[in-house]
DNA sequence: CCTTTAAGAGTCACCCTGACTATAAAGCTG
DNA sequence: CAGCTTTATAGTCAGGGTGACTCTTAAAGG
């Protein structure tokens, strides 16, 4: 509990000569619902190492860079949609990981962030990361370095706020339907969901979903055409939908 | 989105000449519950800039120590409490800050922690922060630095959490009535919660307290004497005890 | 001794929810 | 084309949790 400490203690514990400097790293949990399945965007490492292993992307906050910016930036990069594209997508810090031996080679501190998004094209690897690609969660080896951890941190804090938010949009295009947003709630909990309570919560909360005019055409599938939604304006939950324990889909 | 990229970049993001030396800090956001206010722990600031201004406690995180070890070791300090009674203390990491310019000395990343502590004795100051100290939550100006956001930050986490967690007996001494436990989310929600409805709540939910033998003793104050509680082993609050919206205490 | 204060027991109605049934409208199969 | 499957959507019903409320008990204070 108490360490060695490199120099003079002042109360207001900012000491310049005091400091060790650290690199600082942003780490993207990147997850979609594709096919079905959650699935999340990983790259393959190239080099020592963890050479061939899978990992989260993620890089450098630059000199002039806040986290959060660095994450945007990082997330552009490695889907190789536009900036402006990415601009929109739900992007959130989920914690920070800052064990002293979590890179071998040097002292790195990583901000965590996860995103969360809809079903979009293949990842085209702007350049930098041609290698990113999406794969179903849990359907890999052991990641990198503490990726392990922080995936499953992240799919915890996302089934969790699916639960009091409405951030179940996220995994959404700009118009669903219900049983697309359904779809997400099953397959991030795994569970299955009664088809008529789940709708008639999701239309009981204000602002969750908001109905989009015209005919309830849509759903290349098979079944009875469904009403398309937009996502509405709010964004907490309640009472929230909480998750049931029990049944396993 | 696109900032300038300090050297040649690498597929795996880990070019060690692309990385930029960072001080990385914790900073404390310490609540209390006393004389049926809200407190927060503060130090004032002996030097520029924000001189004389409050500030949250908090400090370098040291070469070999993780950020969650640094949190714990500056809260022994700034409480003067001991490495023994500081280790069974609620500490948990809040999130990180990292504008570039949230210090104007130099490129800080500031790792906050939110700390859940019982009605203790007046904080000691053990050596190196003397003027440590109580204050009621919102009594002061601005805070140095971002301070007052992760402040507010912290204040709305916790809040949050007392309603699907068991997180209020960390407010509370080891042995406590319910009504101790209820001034606990009157104080931090600032709502008055039915006593009966309350009680029924708490006891429903199996593991959040648990009854200690004896008589049913104590509270110093008058009213009928109440009976004792421990904190229970259940850490959920399932289903959750949400708060009001209404009326304001 | 009466008032005040708080603990604790209990009641009642409403709302949300889980479980379930039924109908409508599409695609698929033979 | 007829029937089956699949999905959306409407509706019912019982049980549990909660808010609002009343009442009793047991202390302290004037």
């Amino acid at each position: 509990m108490s360490a060695p400490r490199p120099g003079p203690r002042r109360p207001d514990g900012y000491d310049p000569r005091a400091f060790e400097p650290f690199a600082v790293t942003v780490d993207l949990a990147v997850f979609t619902v594709r096919e079905e399945r959650l699935q999340v965007l990983l790259v393959q490492r190239g080099q020592e190492p963890y050479r061939g292993a899978w990992a989260l992307p993620g890089g450098f906050v630059l000199p002039r860079e806040s986290a959060g910016l660095a994450a945007r930036r990082e997330l552009a990069e490695e889907t190789g949609l536009s900036d402006a594209t990415v601009a929109h997508l739900h992007l959130e810090q989920l914690r920070t990981y800052s064990d002293p031996d979590r890179d071998p080679r040097m002292r790195v501190v990583s901000v965590a962030y996860t995103a969360l998004v809809p079903d979009l094209p293949e990842p085209r690897g702007g350049g930098d990361a041609a290698h990113a690609q999406w794969l179903p969660y849990g359907s890999y080896g052991p990641l990198a370095f503490d990726h392990d951890t922080i995936l499953a941190d992240a799919h915890e804090r996302v089934g969790a706020k699916l639960e009091y938010t409405c951030l179940a949009t996220a995994f959404c295009p700009p118009e669903f339907t219900l049983g697309e947003l359904r779809q997400v709630y099953e397959t991030v909990w795994g569970v299955e969901l009664d088809r008529p309570n789940f709708r008639r919560k999701v239309l009981a909360t204000p602002g969750f979903v908001q109905a989009v005019e015209g005919p309830p055409r849509l759903t290349g599938g098979r079944g009875k055409p469904a009403a398309l939604y937009r996502a509405g304006q709010a964004t907490a939950l309640h009472p929230p939908l909480l998750r049931p324990e029990g049944r396993q889909k």
